[in-house]
Order: structure tokens, then C-alpha cells, then sequence
RNA sequence: GCGGGAGUCGCCCAGCAUGGUCAACGGCGUAAGACUGAGGCUCUUAUCCCUUAGGGGUUCGUGGGUUCAAAUCCCAUCUCCCGCACCA
């Protein structure tokens, strides 16, 4: 058919709004009318909404964006449905990233130090001052705050705090003592990778190539060497102690004899060094080579069996004590080293010895028949293995161990574990071999790991640690008491959350490095990061009061850090003791303590928090069980909301692939408002959505767009029009619509699906606007009016939480002289739901496609268009068949056909054309549950009505001026209908002809 | 191993909660046309196959099942991605 008729706006000349000039007015606006500082406001429903706040060690990059602009969109909204809305924000100073960028300058770093002028474009005069921490805090913490006003954030600042702050330290020391007065703190010890340079816990970002230090745990066995030694072997699979035949020992390297805990032990120098950072007393007393130890024999103390030492080269000298025991059943490395010494006469000569070793098979699989004499042996004939220094020999062995770690069984005949699976067995004989004495554990690396300063990383035995044991069994209970009766958005997150609550244990809280809070009853030690960053935000309606600076002078409405005190924090947060105490207590006047009561009372409990989804199993899991354990029910937090990061074109941000764009620079190119719904509408909550400047551009033009348009129609929202302008068909039609959309981006926007709410207003919403200039076009009518209006008001307000800026702007030119950020939120008028218009305009959409269709395959070129509608008797057809579907649920045609045959309405018709109920069945049928309600609800459809309704837009779909178009009921006898069609018509399904 | 998620029309990606308006949104690409001196941008139309009357056929990782009806629900199976701690 023929082209869309020409869009009526004029061509504007590609003016570029000016997107800086905007922002900066709205900006200034904002501050000055303080419209974003909340207060009490005891008639007025609050909304306490936080976010993560940021860590100040770099800019913010488009990635951080997401979250905080998801949290701004909800405070937005929530403030145009009339809630007090606090938006506060702060900034998290404490940890050790900022500590060591600060030792990397000292030391010169030339990688950070081009990072920070190539990437971030930092002067080199600042650099320079980044030698002190805080100084790299603060700059980037005020770096990071002006971003965030340059996104049209709806902070209260006033509020603003870091985490280094002497109140906040006093607040985290009082979560502290409070938490371990409740039992929930434990000392003990733990393992963690280590750099023996630096004197500190490495993780994955600490190590060269950011690889995060695997630990494993041996069983270290003890087997006696000539009654004074000590043997010790290490092992991953202690249950095999029943099929050691021999030891292996490396012929070629240094052992070393050392007193270790007053037992003289031999290993390699390394396994020693290894063992003292494991807090083994270890002195060093002689050297012995490998090779003189070949050919004697131990005593095996589990099973009172002395087994020989052998030579083998693939014993590796940084593994373990660099002695094994050898399981030749069961390890393809023992087997295939015993098959090569047997084969090697030289070496047998050379230490004299005689190989006269039987495998001892102790475990079963079904992977092996119970015929074999060695599983090992089976695997090693299988990949064709050639020596004990062949490379498949490895996947060989993972092979067998996971076969035999899954599915193996101890044999009947093995003491105390016959019968047991591996695991099981496992696990006894460790804990025996550990009571006996007989054996002890070792903690090591898997993978070798070098720390950033370039010293090889070890473990580390902590000891003196401090814990918080989230996996105290009543405090899971409350963890998850809270968490059911919390909303999570998406829902789809929220077994992830019972998950982490399910599985977490200790965690260590304090470390001896980085900026923080010291532990108050350790002063050696400084609360973690992860530990004073869960409850703070009931810092928030504090801070305000809170004067951290030293100078004594006091404000009436401010209180000083100094006075603050463990009874000040029971009081104001908890409610505990008594006022007039506690003001004298802690040097506050009690006016002011009861002021700071009731604002904290007012807003908590905190309504929604948002974070990204790597926050799940730490941040916000600890958030959860901290309020749980310290907050009663009432002041429990009752949403969590959740995001997926963000990729840049398709891929990861990193700094080796450069693709991280700081915020600011982005928002400097192409305005806050695109970049903001660039974040927002690529991607569904839950997903990592993929920002590209491409769409950024994309939705930029989409919204000058709908600045050309609606300032086009700028006098509709001045001069008043006349009401019979808006009474015609697509009137009420896209007045229904408006209604519709509301409700459907409202219902979006509650349940977090944004990218859904966006699409609606950009996208959506265009297409209704198209079919309504379409059809008041075709009739040659205005479109200045009254919808037309309301549909832009609408729209820019459902658009304003996500383009703020954009939609301040657009409200002015509509005439206002208020913020749309303080309007209200558009409600749905129920009276303005028109069902019948929505099946008025369903019905010429149909229709016109139904005439495409036909001349798309007749190639008809039409002069003349005829549509007859169903005759009355089909409608009363409709009617029942819509009831019998819909309201008694019956599909069968058979049932339905005889109970239609004795219908006097219609039975006629239906005997004569049994085919049309079956086409109507389906009609009806493939009609959604909704329209299918909706025709229900409506008592009486004039077909005629929208079709003669759309002659005119016929006329201009078909760019035929000389079209004729007749309408006719199939019950008119004048119709013109040389070729019989009019019988096909159906009620919704107009029969049509053509010529 | 434990836990979470994904496989859709050339490519990217929506739909799946609440089965029916789904041959399946949108973007890219491709083709034709309008605009232009030419291009770019922009706009229109087309883009699984067949079809001279609004029709039919085959599709949503694979194989089954439930249903009048399945991309959507159920079962099985294959493949891919992410997280697992002392670190923000």
C-alpha cells in the first residue's frame, strides 16, 4: 500500500538541544529551592531509600552509574506519589585498596601513576599528594559527588559522611560492642594466602595477574625413621593409608632434618619455612640428601607396618614436605613409578634393593571390574602412559581420584571403614590420624601465586582472629525470618539470598591495615570494610546532627563527635534507658537528643536498598543478618532491590581493555538524561545490560524528538479548545490508551522492570500517537487538542524520574511554572476507559490488514472497496459462543453444535453452516483471555459505526482519492455484492470485496 | 563439588511469571524507494517458505509429555556463562 501520510511537524532544522545549558539550570534550580533535603514531616507518609555508597579510589565509571541512577529513579517516583523521600549518600573510606594506592605512589608506581593521568587525567600535582590516603579519598570522593549531581541525583547532601568520620567511628564502635555483648564476635584462628614481604592476607587483587590463592589441606602423615626420625608425608587422600606400600623420596634434591615441635622431622627446606608460617616451631639442624634415604624403611604408626623408601623423579620438592606415600592401587603416578623402577636395574643395583611390591587395592568403583587387581593400573594401560614423566599421567590421575572421590566404597575387608564410602572414610581417618598423634594437617597454595610486590605468597595460620560467626544457628534463624517478610525485587534473586544466609559461617571482621575503625576492645586491630558498612544507614538520620569537627564552638542543633557515646546510640537507635540520662550522660541537651530520637524514629526502618548483584553474598547478606541481630522487628529493612552490571559494547570494563569511561567525561559528551536512560532501558533489572554510546545517541535523538514535537504543539497547553473538537472516534480511543499506559508503566515501575516502563513511554506510546495523527489526518481534522494534551502530560511525567533534566525543560515550554519533580505522579481515570474504542480501533486495524493482504496477493490496484459486517443472527451467535467459551469453559464443537441445534435463536444458521461455528469457535479461541473479557463486557457492538468511521483513512491508506468504499450489513438488502462475500463475514471479521 | 543463570527468525536481543492478539518487539545487517549535485544522516517499504481473496506450511538448543492450543507449563537431555569469602 501506499506510504504513511507526511509526519505534520515541521522539519526542524537538526538543532541540537543544548543538553549542558539544561542540566546546569535545572542544577542550580534544584539546590536553591532545597526541593531534594528532607525533613520530619509528621502528616506525610516518609520513603527511606539507600544505596551502596561508594568507595573513593577511583571515578565513577558509567558501570557505577547504573545502581545509584535505578535508586534516584525509585526516589524520584516515589516523591511525585507524595513521599517524603530520603535520599541520602555517603562514602566508604574504610579498607586497604586506598592504603596500598598510596604505597604504590610513595614507591613510585609508574602503572598507577599513568592510570591516573592517562585514564583518569588526574594534574600531576595532585598525584603527587596521593602519598597520604586520605588524600586519595578525598579527591575522588568529591570527583565521584560532582558526578553525581551532574546525573541529576535527588541527594540530600546534608547528610553526607565517610566512614573515617570520628561519629561514624564512635557508631561502628557501638555496633561492635553491641554485637559482642550478643555473643555473635569469636576469636580463633585461620588460614589465608600470604605475602611473607609485605606482612599481609593477599587476595585475588593483591597477586600478580589477579589470581585468587587457592588453599588446600593436606594430611600430613608421620611415619618413624629409625625411632628418632619423623617421616611426614602429605596427602589429599588420607583413607589410602590402608594401601601405602612405600614411601617415594627425590634421589636428587636436599632434605633437611629440623626440630619441628620438638620432633625431629625430614622434608625440604621449603616445607619447613612453610610449616613455621603455619605456627609450627621449626629449627633447622642438618641437611641430607634425598638419595640417603633410598632403601630404608618406616615404620607405618596407623597400621604398625614397616614400608620401604623408594626413588622417584616425579616427586616434586614444592609440594607438600616433598615426600609421599605411595598408594600403587590407586594412584597412577605411585604405579607407573614402581613399574619403572622395576625396570630399571641400574638404579635397583645402585641403591640395592629388590622391587618385590603386590598393589594393595582397598577401594571400589564400578567404573573398574572387582577383578582388577589396580584400578591404577587398569587407567594407566588405558591412556597408554609410557613412563612416570609422562604428561597424561595427570589427567589420568584427576580421573581416577574423582571416580573414586564420587562413587568409590572402602572394600569389606579394611578396618573401621570397610563398606564406607570414600568421603566418609575420608573424614575418619583424618580426625584419627589427628587424635593419635600420628599425623597433623598442613595448609598450602594449589596454584603458585606471587603477590604484587613480587614475593611468592605462602599461607598463613592467623591466629587471634576476630570473627563474626554468621554461622550462629539463632541469628540464621532471624536472617531468614527477616528475609520472608521483606520484599526482594526481582523475586527471582531471592533464593540466592536463602542460599548465602544457608551456607555462610565465620567471617574474619578485622585486619591489621587500612583505614577504619579500631576494634574497641583490640586496639591492634581495624574493623573491616564489609563489617562497618551494614547497618550505617541509620547513620543517616543522625549525621545531620553530627559536628566531626574538632572545633568546640557548638551550634544549637549540633552535637560533637567527642560526646558521643554507647548510651547516646542505645538511646537514639534502640530506645534503651532514659532520656534525661542519657542527655546528661553524654553532654547533650535533651531537646536536641529527643529531636534526633524522633527523626531517626521517623524515617527508619530504611523502605528499599539498592545494590548490584555481587553484593548478594556479602554486603547485603551481612546487612540482612546485622539489622536482624540488632534491630528490633519494626526497624527491619523491607525491600531489597538488586541490578546486573554493566558491559561496554558486548564486553567486561577492564583497564587493560580501556574501555572504562569515567561518568563525568560521558556525561560531558552527550547529557545526563541519555546516558541515564541508556543504563536503564537496554537491559531487564536482573541482567547485565550493555551500554553503548551508539544507543546513547539513539535515545538523545529520540528525545529531541519529543522536545520537536511537543514544542511544535506548544499553543495546545495555553489557549483553551473548544470540546467538540474531541469527541470523535480516536479521541476517546487514545484517551483509553493513556489510561492504560499509566497503569502498565506504574505496575512496571513498582516491580522494577524499567526496561518494560521505558519502552512503554518511548517507544509505545509513539506508535499510539502515530495512529492517532494517522486517523484524525485521513478526516483532515486538528490535532491540537485536548488528548493530544493530556497524552504529552502524561508522558513527560511518566518520563521524569528517568530524564529529569530533559522533562524539567519540556514542563516549562507546556506552560508550567513548577518542578515536575515535586508534581504528582499520574493516576488512572477509570471513567476514561473506553472498551468499546479499543475494539472500534482493533476493528479497522484488522480490517485494513485484511485488505492488504488480499491485494498484496491478488496485485489488485482497488477502485472499490466493499465491507459487510456479520449479520445480527451471527452476532447473537458471538454473543453465546463468547459465554459458553469464556464462562463455562466448553471447546468441544460437537457439544456445542447440538446444543446450538436446538436453539430456536440459531438454529437455522447453524445447520445450514456448521463451518461458521467452527470458524467462530476459533475466532474466539485465539483471542487472548483479556479481549475475550473485553468483548464479554461489552452488551452491543455496532460494527458499522468505527467502519464507516475509517472511510476516509481507507481512501488514504490506498492514496486512491477516487476510492469507493460502501459499508453494508450482510442483513441490507440494497448491498452491492456481485461476488457473494457478504456470507463470509464473521462478528470482529468484516467479509470484504474488492474490485 | 556447591549454588545461580542462559540457549529464540543472518547477527545482537525481547517474549516465558499470568499458554491464545506469536512467523514471534526492537536494533544491526541486507534490498528497494524518497530526500540530496553525489554521499552521509533521516524517512518509507520489504526481509522463514509457498500462495492471483484475507490462506497454508515449517520454526524458538534436543527428545518426550500435558492441552482444543506451547517459545511460554511438566519431564529428560546436550551446550555455554557467572559466584564460592577475609576482598571492595
Amino acid at each position: 500500500m501506499k506510504k504513511m501520510a507526511e509526519n505534520t511537524v515541521e522539519k526542524t532544522s537538526n538543532l541540537e538541544l543544548n543538553w549542558a545549558r539544561i542540566e546546569k539550570k535545572w542544577r542550580k534550580k534544584w539546590t536553591e529551592n532545597r526541593i531534594f533535603e528532607s525533613d520530619i514531616e509528621p502528616h506525610k507518609k516518609k520513603y527511606f531509600l539507600t544505596v551502596a555508597y561508594p568507595y573513593p579510589n577511583s571515578p565513577q565509571h558509567v558501570g557505577h552509574g547504573r545502581t545509584y541512577t535505578l535508586a534516584d529513579v525509585h526516589a524520584r517516583y516515589k516523591r511525585m506519589q507524595n513521599y517524603n523521600v530520603l535520599f541520602p549518600m555517603g562514602f566508604h573510606y574504610t579498607g586497604t585498596p586506598i592504603v596500598s594506592m598510596s604505597q604504590r605512589i610513595k614507591s613510585n608506581d609508574i602503572e598507577l601513576i599513568e592510570t591516573f593521568q592517562q585514564i583518569y587525567k588526574i594534574p600531576s600535582k595532585i598525584i603527587s599528594s596521593f602519598k597520604e590516603p586520605k588524600k586519595i579519598a578525598r579527591f575522588f570522593h568529591e570527583e565521584i559527588k560532582q558526578g553525581m549531581n551532574e546525573m541529576g541525583y535527588s541527594i540530600d547532601w546534608r547528610r553526607e559522611f565517610t566512614t573515617i568520620d570520628k561519629g561514624y567511628s564512635k557508631f561502628i564502635s557501638w555496633q561492635f560492642r553491641n554485637l559482642r555483648m550478643k555473643g555473635l564476635i569469636v576469636q580463633g584462628s585461620h588460614p589465608v594466602g600470604w605475602c611473607p614481604r609485605d606482612q599481609n592476607p593477599v587476595s585475588q587483587h593483591d597477586t600478580v595477574g589477579d589470581i585468587e590463592p587457592e588453599l588446600i589441606e593436606y594430611v600430613l602423615i608421620k611415619f618413624k625413621f629409625e625411632e628418632q626420625y619423623i617421616i611426614p608425608t602429605a596427602t589429599l587422600r588420607p583413607e589410602t593409608i590402608f594401601g601405602v606400600t612405600n614411601l617415594w623420596i627425590n634421589p636428587d634434591i636436599k632434605y633437611v632434618i629440623a626440630l619441628v615441635n620438638n620432633e625431629k622431622w625430614i622434608t625440604t627446606r621449603d616445607a619447613a619455612k612453610k610449616l613455621e608460617f603455619l605456627n609450627f616451631s621449626v629449627s633447622i639442624i642438618s641437611e641430607i640428601n634425598g638419595s640417603e634415604l633410598i632403601g630404608k624403611s618406616v615404620l607405618d604408626q596407623f597400621r604398625k607396618e614397616c614400608v620401604p623408601i623408594f626413588p622417584a623423579s616425579f616427586v616434586d620438592p614444592n609440594n607438600g614436605t616433598g615426600i609421599v606415600m605411595s598408594v600403587p592401587a590407586h594412584s597412577p603416578y605411585d604405579y607407573q613409578a614402581l613399574d619403572d623402577l622395576s625396570k630399571n636395574p641400574d638404579t635397583l643395583r645402585k641403591y640395592d634393593m629388590i622391587v618385590d611390591i603386590v598393589p594393595k587395592k582397598i577401594i571400589h568403583t564400578d567404573l573398574f571390574s572387582s577383578n582388577d587387581t589396580s584400578p591404577a593400573e587398569s587407567i594407566v594401560t588405558r591412556y597408554s602412559i609410557r613412563d612416570q614423566n609422562d604428561p597424561k599421567l595427570e589427567e589420568a590421575t584427576n580421573k581416577l581420584y574423582s571416580e573414586e572421590f564420587h562413587n568409590g566404597v572402602l572394600l569389606p575387608d579394611i578396618d573401621l571403614v570397610g563398606n564406607q564410602s570414600v568421603l566418609k572414610a575420608r573424614e575418619t581417618i583424618r580426625d584419627k590420624i589427628i587424635k593419635q598423634e600420628i599425623g597433623t594437617t598442613m595448609y598450602e597454595l594449589k596454584n603458585a601465586v606471587k603477590c604484587r610486590c613480587g614475593a611468592s605468597c605462602v599461607v598463613k595460620l592467623l591466629t587471634n582472629q576476630w570473627f563474626i560467626n554468621y554461622g550462629d544457628e539463632n541469628w540464621k534463624k532471624l536472617a531468614y525470618e527477616l528475609i520472608e517478610n521483606m520484599e526482594i525485587l526481582p523475586e527471582e534473586i531471592r533464593q540466592e539470598f536463602t542460599n548465602v544466609i544457608d551456607w555462610l559461617k565465620e567471617r574474619a571482621c578485622a585486619r591489621k591495615i587500612g583505614l577504619g575503625t579500631k576494634l574497641p576492645w583490640d586496639n591492634e586491630w581495624i574493623i573491616e570494610s564489609l563489617a562497618d558498612s551494614v547497618i550505617y544507614m541509620a547513620y543517616y538520620p543522625l549525621s545531620k546532627y553530627i559536628n566531626n569537627n574538632i572545633d568546640p564552638q557548638k551550634s544549637e542543633n549540633k552535637i560533637l563527635a567527642d560526646d558521643l557515646n554507647d548510651s547516646f546510640f542505645d538511646y537514639v537507635l534502640l530506645g534503651k534507658n532514659d532520656a534525661e540520662a542519657v542527655a546528661k550522660d553524654s553532654k547533650i541537651s535533651l531537646r536536641l537528643l529527643e529531636k534526633i530520637r524522633n527523626e531517626f524514629l521517623y524515617f527508619y526502618p530504611v523502605d528499599s536498598r539498592h545494590s548490584g548483584r555481587d553484593l548478594v553474598p556479602n554486603h547485603l547478606a551481612f546487612f540482612i543478618f546485622n539489622h536482624a541481630a540488632i534491630f528490633g522487628k519494626d526497624k527491619w529493612p523491607k525491600q531489597i532491590v538488586v541490578n546486573g552490571s554493566v558491559l561496554m559494547q558486548g564486553k567486561k570494563m577492564s583497564k587493560s581493555l580501556g574501555n572504562i569511561i569515567p561518568l563525568r567525561r560521558a556525561i560531558g559528551e552527550y547529557g545526563a538524561d541519555s546516558i541515564r536512560l541508556a543504563m536503564l532501558a537496554s537491559a531487564e533489572i536482573l541482567q547485565d545490560s550493555d551500554f553503548s554510546f551508539d544507543q546513547v545517541k539513539a535515545i538523545r535523538s529520540k528525545l529531541f524528538e519529543i522536545y520537536r514535537t511537543i514544542s511544535s504543539h506548544k499553543n495546545i497547553f495555553t489557549t483553551i479548545q473548544n470540546s467538540l473538537d474531541h469527541n470523535e472516534l480516536e479521541d476517546a480511543w487514545i484517551s483509553s490508551r493513556i489510561q492504560h499506559l499509566i497503569l502498565e508503566t506504574t505496575t512496571a515501575i513498582e516491580k522494577f522492570r524499567i526496561r518494560e516502563a521505558l519502552h512503554n513511554i518511548l517507544y509505545l506510546m509513539d506508535n499510539d500517537l502515530q495512529w492517532y495523527q494517522k486517523r484524525k489526518l485521513a478526516k483532515n481534522k486538528p490535532i491540537h487538542n485536548n488528548s493530544l494534551k493530556d497524552f504529552f502530560e502524561v508522558r513527560i511525567k511518566l518520563l521524569s524520574p528517568f530524564a529529569p533534566f530533559f522533562c524539567e525543560e519540556i514542563w516549562g515550554i507546556m506552560g508550567n511554572h513548577s518542578f515536575i519533580s515535586l508534581s504528582q505522579w499520574p493516576e488512572v481515570n477509570n471513567s476514561k476507559i473506553s472498551l468499546k474504542s479499543e475494539d472500534n480501533e482493533r476493528l479497522i486495524q484488522d480490517t485494513i490488514l485484511d485488505i492488504q493482504k488480499i491485494t498484496k496477493v491478488t496485485k489488485i490496484i482497488p477502485k472499490k472497496i466493499m465491507i459487510y459486517t456479520a449479520s445480527e443472527v451471527k452476532s447473537k451467535l458471538y454473543k453465546k459462543l463468547l459465554d459458553k467459551i469464556h464462562i463455562q469453559s466448553a471447546t468441544n464443537f460437537g457439544v456445542i453444535m447440538k446444543e446450538f441445534v436446538n436453539d430456536n435463536d440459531v438454529k437455522d444458521l447453524v445447520k445450514r453452516n456448521p463451518d461458521l461455528v467452527k470458524k467462530m469457535i476459533d475466532d474466539i479461541l485465539s483471542e487472548s483471555l483479556e479481549v475475550r473479557e473485553r468483548r464479554m463486557n461489552i452488551d452491543s457492538f455496532n460494527e458499522l459505526i468505527p467502519l464507516q468511521d475509517s472511510i476516509s483513512l481507507l481512501i488514504s491508506e490506498t492514496g486512491n482519492d477516487q476510492l469507493k468504499v460502501g459499508i453494508y450489513s450482510e442483513d441490507n438488502n440494497d448491498k452491492y455484492d456481485p461476488k457473494q462475500k457478504s456470507k463470509f463475514a464473521r462478528p470482529y471479521k468484516p467479509a470484504i470485496y474488492i474490485e
